[in-house]
DNA sequence: GTTGAACATCTTAGCCGCTAAGACAATTGG
DNA sequence: CCAATTGTCTTAGCGGCTAAGATGTTCAAC
């Protein structure tokens, strides 16, 4: 961009931020309503985003945690009912991660008050305009995807 | 919203996870690059984004960390000098939290990868556009606090 | 002023999750 | 086949978190 005014890109920065907090705060309130850690819902976050079956150690891969770790968080997810370990019949070694349950059983409330507050933001534009937002939406995912986490 | 076609809302909701996604990696992100727990972060992140001095007690509230969590989230924070100590001259019980350096400084590169990559997102738009989503954003925000966080 | 209650932070004990290292089981390559 | 590799689990030890209580400060009532 070159004319941007200093105060424009401020305001947007801010409202990333504030997007961030937000994000975070939602995650915390998430977990402390289905009684798991920090850890065990982002971790179940991740299993329900995957595509295809996800490996333990591929969790591990994508948490950031230790093997050791990731056992411990499928135990618990497991004995809660949040998921299922399945042996791979392909390679025994492997311990595939199924979601048992889905959205909005999981993430119950919480989950349908962000899906209805989305319903009534985009309620305020008009079809063009979605279309503005949209491409903003997927422009930003796709740049701070390649600029600051794939990196 | 009335017309609004299932996929529309089912493309959308996934932008939302996306960017959530997103946001939870980047902290975990930063936190590795700073050599900080992802809770000694986020402290760090709501000290920053405070209006006005921030006491140990209300970071507790912020953050749903006990009392005695935060004083050793501060004792780190305080040692790794990102943060320090200050006594309310006007009500000598409450700790201030004072964060001694700036932004950049501390998410550094990360931070600025963020920086410029809103700035390219941006650059893609014109005026009338920007101000689409800045009015998207802001209701998102005001919206998604509203019924999802402050409840 | 003094006293007691409320408040803000710190300290401590105990618990629990995380890491690192290694054990075990299954697969793959020569 | 045998050795090396891979994937998960187990274990020991460390460190952060919670809960409860200690310490220091303020405030209101008298």
């Amino acid at each position: 961009m070159f004319n941007m005014e200093p105060e424009v890109l401020e305001r947007f920065t801010w409202y990333m931020r504030e997007q961030s907090a937000l994000t975070v705060m939602f995650h915390t309130k998430v977990a402390a309503r289905m009684g798991l850690s920090a850890t065990d819902e982002k971790c179940i976050d991740l299993a329900m985003r995957a595509e295809g079956p996800l490996t333990a150690g591929r969790l591990a891969e994508l948490s950031g945690l230790s093997t050791g770790a990731v056992t411990g968080v499928i135990d618990r997810l497991e004995h809660a009912g949040f998921v299922r370990r399945v042996r791979d019949p392909h390679d025994r070694r492997k311990v595939l991660v199924e979601v048992t349950i889905g959205d909005v059983e999981k993430f119950g409330q919480l989950f349908e008050e962000a899906r209805q507050s989305l319903i009534e933001v985009l309620g305020h534009f008009g079809d063009d305009e979605l279309q503005v937002i949209e491409r903003y939406l997927q422009l930003q995912i796709a740049t701070f995807r390649a600029r600051v986490i794939d990196t």
